[in-house]
DNA sequence: GTGGTCTAGACCACT
DNA sequence: GTGGTCTAGACCACC
């Protein structure tokens, strides 16, 4: 369920922090469904309780979960700006790659070969318009 | 020219390369023209020299620039032979992001646009649709 | 244990590089073996531990260590997913070594002598001739 | 004649001179023949006059050429020495070589292609055993 | 405690 | 004058 990069640059917090919003996004967590307790979850992941503290606070912050004193922590409803946020972070992000991917050299025919590899994969998602 | 964000999370040098990378893709700098020196951008931007060098290093080695001892720093010309290895990095990381927009859904409206856009800004070196 | 030579032309960090990579390949330093901290290096080769970093942060880049914020370096597994790329690199360096020593006119001798002393300080790792 | 790679990192005169130690070895330029003067070859290769200059003096020092004021410079008689010498080093170069390639997980089949390749395109320098 | 970034200032090698 | 290396010492982020 978390696969997280022990070896990665990224520090751990935030990996978590990204996968845990992915699942909500995803809607795998549903809204005021319970996270997994702080403690549970370290040991879970053999991974200092302060770290996934940080995370959830993180979390917290950005107003994806919500956290009861002495009861745990809960996903937000979900929320529109959240989403449109993001979406606007990852078309930013996928215009510099793909200036890098044009400045280096790929064809037409390889680009589309990549948009066709994630459409299967994913099977949707798109809109599409002829095929 | 240079938009430095001194308290960004974002290491100087790392803005200065992202920054440096967009101004030879989009060839503001053109092959072979000359960076300003290692000292003089520091005055320029108020930063230690040792942060521009680390920046320069961090081109040349991505494969962006090349430095030449007691003569300065000069943008590589394009196609390099590294360059396979690269586009493969990049369309692996391109494939990642295109999923995540995707499933943040992303119209396939919205996906022309961008792809649009960045082909504009770059003018071709991309083998194009209708010629 | 490392034998820098404060006065040769070759850069500190660069002799670093170089004897810890020996280390590595020759399996002294195992897979996940934690290196010594910047820090505690510096100190016992009464250098800055800024050369350290840079030599720590040169072998991250090329493949042979990785290194955790809070934790500390330690040695990649040998078999990485870039590999290829730097097996191809590699491959093309011999050749023009081994041209060279042939131009000198090293026998075939002399080089299955090589060949063997190295197989033997490594002790396998390439597939051999007759077992 | 001379392929001196402007945007390498080694130095040019470094190049200069390994490119020269070379001709001289397979002895392209013969002994007692003269080398072409310092501003000549500056011209040829529109390189700085002191550059070439460094070079000489480097190559007279290390014993492959020596220089009569007023007459020129001029390849030195072949030194056994020399050859030892270099031959040493190559095979030093080559045993740190070969344990890297194996450590990336070189084949010996692998290993026995690019030796052939290398036999192929000098033709024989190395007494050959079977073939 | 760990790695990572930055500064200020020095020195060297190369052109 | 150029890039490149090194030091001494500071501060931050992470675990």
């Amino acid at each position: 369920m978390f696969e997280l990069d022990i070896r990665s640059r990224k520090p751990i917090y935030e990996q978590l922090v990204e996968r845990l919003k992915e699942l909500i996004i995803t809607e795998v967590l549903k809204t005021d469904e319970q996270l997994p307790s702080v403690r549970t979850l370290a040991q879970q992941l053999t991974i200092n309780p302060n770290t996934i503290q940080k995370a959830y606070r993180e979390l917290e912050i950005q107003g994806y979960i919500y956290s009861i004193k002495g009861k745990g922590s809960f996903v937000s409803p979900a929320n529109d700006s959240q989403n449109t946020e993001k979406l606007l972070k990852v078309k930013n992000d996928l215009m510099k790659l793909l200036s890098e991917a044009m400045y280096l050299g790929i064809t037409a025919d390889e680009l589309i070969e990549v948009i066709k590899e994630v459409h299967a994969s994913i099977g949707g998602g798109i809109e599409n318009d002829q095929n």
